[in-house]
DNA sequence: CTTCTGACA
DNA sequence: TGTCAGAA
């Protein structure tokens, strides 16, 4: 069993993931929805997070933190079920109300023609984010 | 007692 | 996002 699977092993519960990020019950559940995050489920149907996750949550706590919105938060980490990150968000420069299907779809176009590093964590990009994405 | 889903004075 | 209800 190497590291990376341990890294993935479903080991606790939603209330101490609470502990471990700060976050609130309520927003946990809100990024799972939201595919930023994808925590497997007991018999009983309760959340079973990982490292991997408790460690993807703590990101999104960075950017939640920083004023980053979900639609910014995607942009950057990418969701777990296909979309990766992006780099140059430019283009949204001037719009700032976008709702999160359209600055996706905006975005989505833009990459099919830049297609940019998916860098976890571009300086670039996170200098930029909190002015295209600020709430 | 803890967590889950759905809903909104 | 918080919080309440009703169920598991």
């Amino acid at each position: 069993m190497d590291n990376n699977e341990r890294r993935k092993q479903p080991l606790f519960p939603i209330g101490i993931v609470k502990k471990l990020t700060s976050l609130s019950a309520r927003q946990i559940r809100y990024y799972e929805e939201h595919k930023l995050i994808q925590p497997t489920r007991t018999e009983g149907n309760q959340r079973l997070f990982s490292f991997e996750d408790v460690d993807r949550l703590l990101e999104i706590k960075e950017l939640i933190d920083q004023g980053v919105n979900i639609a910014g938060i995607k942009t950057v980490l990418g969701t777990i079920d296909g979309t990766p990150p992006v780099a140059d968000i430019k283009e949204v420069e001037e719009k700032n109300d976008l709702s999160d299907k359209e600055l996706h779809d905006l975005l989505q176009a833009h990459i099919q023609e830049h297609i940019a590093k998916p860098s976890m964590n571009n300086p670039l990009i996170q200098g930029q984010l909190h002015r295209f994405f600020r709430r």
